[in-house]
DNA sequence: ATGAAAGCGCTAACAT
DNA sequence: ATGTTAGCGCTTTCAT
């Protein structure tokens, strides 16, 4: 077996509650016997187990942290910073996934809580009622959605994709598409409602497709549509839709940014790579990761302070935009009346949630 | 507080040990009494605390995964299917991150090592003698590295070089350069021997120029080097390097492939998303995240089965390689020698670790 | 088949 | 300033 307090205490001569102190409280402890029992803890290689201490003490020093999918690549960049400042703070991180399975979720929640000092969840896919039941027995601090009364921490894709429209308009567009996210998503319906008012502020025409899969096949899939809309610019929902855009419109011969214009959101790794490099909507995902610790922390100290956080967002240009092609007369075989999605702006249940 | 064990007993009218065994020792207790402990737990919402189970049992249900960064595009498939396997097997997994500081990864096994049944350890930047003296704190699986007496898991980086270089030379390539990775990485050296070795036996020539960072400054910055070196195609040590170097041979003026071939390594994600699209030696990330946890978890039942596991490669061919342009006569500007690292292949030191 | 008691490694009153 | 005692939630002898 390992090295244990009682193993430290008797090399040391003294007993286990002062190795103990010598530990948790130095103060209560004379400074000679003190030195003396952490250099023979040192030999020893004694290192106190938290287990066995969160057991009495009811602090873990561990936090849990639940995404959706942790190859998409939305996600690495918040769970390192999340991980960074968890470590900063002498926690250490469970990782789990749910595969956008809301039973897994809720399971995973269950099955960590007596493990955590509290779980951020992200981009939960359950809903309101059965999240505020699990915040009744574990801390939650909640990414990318909002529940009323619990803490959380959005991306403020509403003025992200205020930003974008208004770009888009700036460089003479006044015929967009929006190509939204999976149905009930918080994200996706945000999104639409700002793009919506934006382009109405601006006098512009908006189309709204969708839901679409958050994936670059939902990209591919919606190409058609776009250039059957004769809209000659485009907002996703995420950088993988606008990714798989662009693929699907290179396929029917459509260029981008000569032809039609791509605004994507998030700013992951794949936008910087791809050629034409994506103009998109940044979110500060590692600001996310890192605020909702911070929150799930601090909630330790002082409680009711349910904070509802929100992210500002910022337009990063790239070569996916330009000015629209010159004036030429509306494709003949378009004139499809725009497919307007009726159920995502519905929100008929309070469920759902933000894929991304 | 949560309900315990003990509030379980007091409302099913059994005593706590009764409880315990319907739990974990099902066939000890009479079937009636089971149901109805086990019915009541359920009315009661209790979950055994993992925690002080282990306190006694001495396995805690957890693993450690430590990484060098998360947001590498190379470890979240890693990440991703190690969790989906322990998740199965009934394990949760901490992650954490080591920045590459080997001083960082030591005191992680080491803070982890009293919560979990063993350790992952992936791309290790210690020498083997940390390694292996950690290794006596707590079970441990490498990956991407081989020390002798210790489970690892490896992706056959050799192997893939060799496919690469004979795809090459079946092209019709017989100048050819290999661009290394970090100093010391185990992963680097191997692929160089391999590469080194195909090539000889085909007769071409292999220009090694190196060390280079793993990311895509690094293949940036070798695009000059690979322009004057005249060689027709590169293979380069990982994916990041390999677009790094498209972008930089695309500021030269040098067309991929028209006029260089250029192979990857990893194949991740980003491989399939830029233009020209990858062609890349694939590692099989998910299934040495899988064989890992396996092998870790494994070792508490059969013990002495140090085994090393080797995981073949395979070659995704894409857009990326072509035959090489037909022969002119060689640039005048070049007759650079051909730049060869002496370092990289020395080793005089057993540390280092594959950096992806 | 079930209960009683001891104890895993540790902290937290309570003594002294 | 240090030792004593009790006990966190649980499993595991040992009785019965």
């Amino acid at each position: 077996m390992a090295v244990t307090i009682r193993d430290v205490a008797r090399a040391a001569g003294v007993h286990i509650s002062t190795v103990s102190r010598a530990f948790s409280a130095p103060h209560l402890v004379h400074a000679e016997t003190r030195a003396k029992v952490l250099s023979t803890a040192e030999e020893l290689g004694y290192r106190p187990n938290r287990a066995a201490r969160a057991l009495i003490t009811g602090r873990t020093h561990n936090i849990g942290l639940i995404v959706a999918d942790i190859a998409n690549p939305f996600f690495p960049p918040l769970i390192k910073a999340a991980e960074s400042q968890a470590r900063m703070r002498d926690h250490h991180v469970f990782v789990a996934e749910t595969d956008e399975d809301p039973l897994v979720e809720a399971e995973l929640v269950q099955a960590l809580s007596k493990q955590v000092d509290g779980i951020v969840l992200c981009s939960p896919r359950l809903n309101n009622g059965a999240i505020e039941q699990l915040a009744r027995e574990v801390p939650l601090v909640l990414v990318n959605r909002r529940v009323p009364g619990l803490p959380s921490v959005t991306m403020d894709v509403a003025q992200g994709a205020g930003l974008a429209i208004d770009h888009l308009v700036a460089d003479g567009h006044r015929d967009i598409a929006l190509l939204t996210g999976p149905r009930g998503s918080w994200t996706s319906r945000e999104q639409r409602r700002a793009a919506t008012q934006a382009a109405a502020r601006s006098g512009v025409r908006l189309t709204v497709t969708g839901p679409n899969q958050p994936t670059e096949e939902g990209g591919i899939a919606a190409a058609e549509h776009v250039v059957g809309s004769g809209a000659t610019a485009v907002l996703t929902y995420n950088d993988l839709m606008a990714i798989g855009l662009i693929e699907g419109l290179d396929r029917l011969g459509t260029r981008v940014p000569a032809d039609v214009s791509v605004i994507g959101v998030d700013d992951t790794i794949l936008g910087r790579v791809t050629r034409p490099r994506l103009t998109t909507v940044a979110t500060p995902t590692a600001a996310a990761g890192r605020a909702a610790v911070d929150m799930l922390l601090q909630h330790g100290d002082d409680r009711r302070t349910t904070a509802q956080v929100s992210l500002q967002t910022e337009l990063i240009v790239r070569d996916s935009t330009s000015a629209p092609p010159p004036r030429t007369p509306p494709h003949g075989h378009a004139a499809a009346p725009p497919a307007v999605d009726g159920t995502d702006g519905a929100a008929a249940e309070p469920r759902g949630g933000a894929a991304t």
